[in-house]
DNA sequence: CCCTGATTCGC
DNA sequence: GCGAATCAGG
């Protein structure tokens, strides 16, 4: 159906008039999709009503940046960092999943030679990418030098951040498996 | 789960 | 331009 001048009144009415997107939706009548109500009211200029989540948006921001001290952080994630999610490039589709390591049985480090990254290693310098998973013995982290600006060094970067595939051929959520666990 | 509006992007 | 699909907070 058209977007005729009389439906794009009633829109316009209901929109100002507080009315939900899906109400006016069913106010025009059979066919019309709130997202359809939506699209075209932002198309028209409409929009900015109350969003659950523009509104929260605004909410967390004011942050003129105490400056924190640089130093020593004792506190650490309980888990490694779930990988940040990029700006400029685009986000990865799925976080970095603790990539798979297979390793040998830690060594026994005599002395006080330090081989692996901890998580009491972690700073702004080395990449967090994490070896192994955690809770494992070996559990531990890459610690190379990081790509400035990054989480991770420029081979685990490359890994984190990846380019979306267009939604056309993107492969499809996978469906849900009859019987698998409810959320 | 439900709801909301916002946004993306193939058409 | 349209709106389904998707996102993300309530």
């Amino acid at each position: 159906m058209a977007w005729t001048e009389e439906r794009i009144a009633k829109l316009k009415q209901g929109w100002e008039g507080g009315m939900t997107a899906t109400q006016i939706a069913e106010m025009l009548g059979e066919g019309v999709t709130r997202n359809a109500v939506i699209g075209k009211a932002h198309r028209l200029g409409l929009e900015s009503r109350p969003s659950p989540v523009k509104a929260a948006a605004e909410e967390a921001a004011p942050r003129p940046a105490p400056a924190p001290p640089p130093a020593p952080k004792a506190a650490e994630p309980s888990a490694p960092p779930p990988a940040p999610r990029a700006e400029a490039p685009i986000p990865a589709p799925q976080p970095p999943p603790a990539p798979v390591v297979a390793k040998a049985p830690a060594k026994p480090v005599k002395g006080g030679k330090q081989t692996r990254t901890t998580l009491l290693d972690l700073n702004d310098k080395v990449c967090k990418w994490p070896i192994g998973h955690p809770g494992e013995p070996d559990f531990h982290f890459c610690g190379k030098p990081v790509q400035p600006g990054f989480p991770y060094c420029g081979e685990h970067c490359l890994v984190a951040y990846q380019a979306q595939m267009p939604r056309k051929d993107r492969p499809r959520p996978l469906p849900p498996l009859p019987g698998a666990p409810r959320r």
